[in-house]
DNA sequence: CGCCAATCCTGACAAATGTCCGGATCAGTC
DNA sequence: GACTGATCCGGACATTTGTCAGGATTGGCG
């Protein structure tokens, strides 16, 4: 089952998340758990606003309400503050990835596509962002544990073209329209500034119309 | 003359770069352009390795041995660096733009844009990563600029392809498109090191064949 | 050699930043 | 009300950062 193998890698990739630090000083785990959730919240809006490393953690305190020395109750430094963030944003587990959607034969190239792109769109979009911006703050460990769940993904896509398609396994270029098809996740994101007044439907569906179309092109050509 | 307004437009919009602040301390002007090919060229690398807010006055300065306190004679600020380096990265004057290849009418889709991709890739790779990556650090006003530079460029691209293509000029999917094939353009700078095995041709091609591919399924659906 | 303008660099300053000590405050229990 | 353990926070620390004044050095010229 070359199908399910390649869900279960994806599932066991995805619970890889980005090791978060624990702390031992606060003990009600309820309370930690809203903090964390104030702390995580202004980070990303400050982290989207200004960038990683030019917001300091006096800024995430006075948005989130948290003083200065209990931030440190809570997460362990700033770069921890990154991956909880990311682990919320980017990693979530909420949103079905392309490789899933392509499982069900009866959803055709083209709706999987825009299917996908409206999801990562509407819940991933701040993620999105975050992990195309953050990536040359992360630690190594950290950029590595991205890259691998990356290249599961990668895998499981070009596993499910070549199944609906046809092409030889082997074929690099099925690699690249995976890679491809999974940067257009970002298309979104990172140039709504310049089409604001498009509605979104209407980019999801060009873009997927076109998608399909490339893939096929590439498949036939 | 549609066409020629297009590229008059695109000039126009182009010889706008960041301004750059002039510094009256050194005199000799070639000493001058020297200092600041040093001092940009090891800002670059940094930026790219750390990103901008990480990378420090110091770090560039022990790259590039120009010392700390004389690279202010040749730069204002650390922003006057990263205007710098993105007037002669992103905004260089010696990559031929999509709209100005389109105007040959000799030349395929498929091929204009291979030959876009080919040149941004090979000579813009670190401009393009550094505009995606930088632009939360630019001020205000080179934002600003950059937008204005963007949004000549993709009337340009649009007008192009209605004039081959004789969509509605006022179709929407036009924009959708000339924003599309324009983000392309980061993606084989952006994750270069996913696929690092496979020949930078055969992703050009391949991508070409899709875009174009892409472009025809909206004209035509 | 001695002079002068141009260039370089030692050393410092103020501001900002990540981090956290140690005491203040609060809530629950007897 | 007194005690105790958990949570909060005022204020400080060592560093790092951008910036630059003012003296040291250099190179050309008479």
């Amino acid at each position: 089952m070359p199908a399910n193998n390649g869900t279960d890698r994806l599932r066991a990739a995805r619970s890889e998340l980005l090791e978060e630090a624990d702390i031992r000083v606060v003990q009600n785990q309820s309370l930690i758990d809203d903090r964390r959730k104030q702390i995580c919240d202004a980070a990303t809006e400050l982290f989207l606003e200004k960038g990683f490393a030019a917001t300091t953690i006096r800024d995430i305190c006075a948005r989130s309400n948290v003083n200065q020395a209990s931030i440190y109750d809570y997460i362990a430094n700033k770069n921890d503050i990154l991956r909880r963030v990311l682990n919320q944003l980017w990693f979530r587990e909420d949103v079905q990835m392309l490789p899933e959607i392509l499982l069900d034969d009866s959803v055709s190239l083209e709706d999987a596509i825009a299917s996908f792109l409206r999801q990562s769109w509407q819940v991933k979009r701040k993620g999105t962002l975050l992990a195309y911006r953050c990536i040359p703050h992360l630690l190594p460990e950290d950029r590595k544990a991205l890259r691998i769940r990356e290249a599961a993904l990668m895998k499981d896509l070009s596993d499910q073209l070549h199944r609906r398609l046809g092409l030889q396994a082997e074929d690099q270029r099925l690699d690249i329209l995976s890679n491809l098809v999974v940067f257009l996740q970002a298309f979104g994101p990172m140039r709504d500034w310049l089409h604001s007044d498009i509605p979104t439907e209407t980019v999801i569906r060009t873009i997927s119309v076109g998608a399909a179309a490339m893939v096929m092109a590439v498949v036939e050509g």
